[in-house]
DNA sequence: AAAAAAGTAGGCATTTATGCCTATATTTGA
DNA sequence: TCAAATATAGGCATAAATGCCTACTTTTTT
């Protein structure tokens, strides 16, 4: 198991999020809209610029309709 | 599969992160320490009174030598 | 190539997490 | 039971995420 720095980790989680909601077949738009947060926001967590909430991915996985895991898991 | 809301996660997610602090032998004040964070926050995250980021649960998980997914698994 | 769709960028105000500190409560061990 | 260790609580200032908005760039489709 590989632990990554902050800024590292941001972005590998944000490229697997992206996979997950191109895989579900969700736009960034659509996405922000399901979850009622801002689509900017959909940007800034793909690309790492961001440091979102537990609570946030929670609910993306909700909306993706996958496990929550499965977006930590790269 | 079951989804939370965003209470109930993270009430069930600090507790979880609860167990794994126990099983690998922290205290609180050892956790915030080895992080450079503060105890209360650990407290906050444990009882589910904050909504914390993933990059400070991908810190923990390197502190607590886990895989983050396990901390996520309930 | 042109138009449409999707994604990126940045500013500003607001909300929330965090740091820092002190005090209180609960749990554990002698 | 008493003391020590561990955890909880709250206030205040600061930093960062978010909402809301507009404009620009890149990608996709026709």
């Amino acid at each position: 198991m590989e632990y990554l720095d902050e800024s590292s980790f941001l972005i590998a989680f944000g490229k697997n999020l992206r996979k997950y909601r191109k895989l579900q077949g969700f736009t960034q738009e659509q996405l922000a809209n399901d979850l009622g947060i801002e689509i900017s926001q959909i940007s800034r967590i793909e690309r790492g610029v961001i440091n979102t909430s537990i609570g946030n991915i929670n609910s993306i996985s909700k909306v993706l309709k996958i496990d929550i895991k499965d977006l930590f898991d790269f």
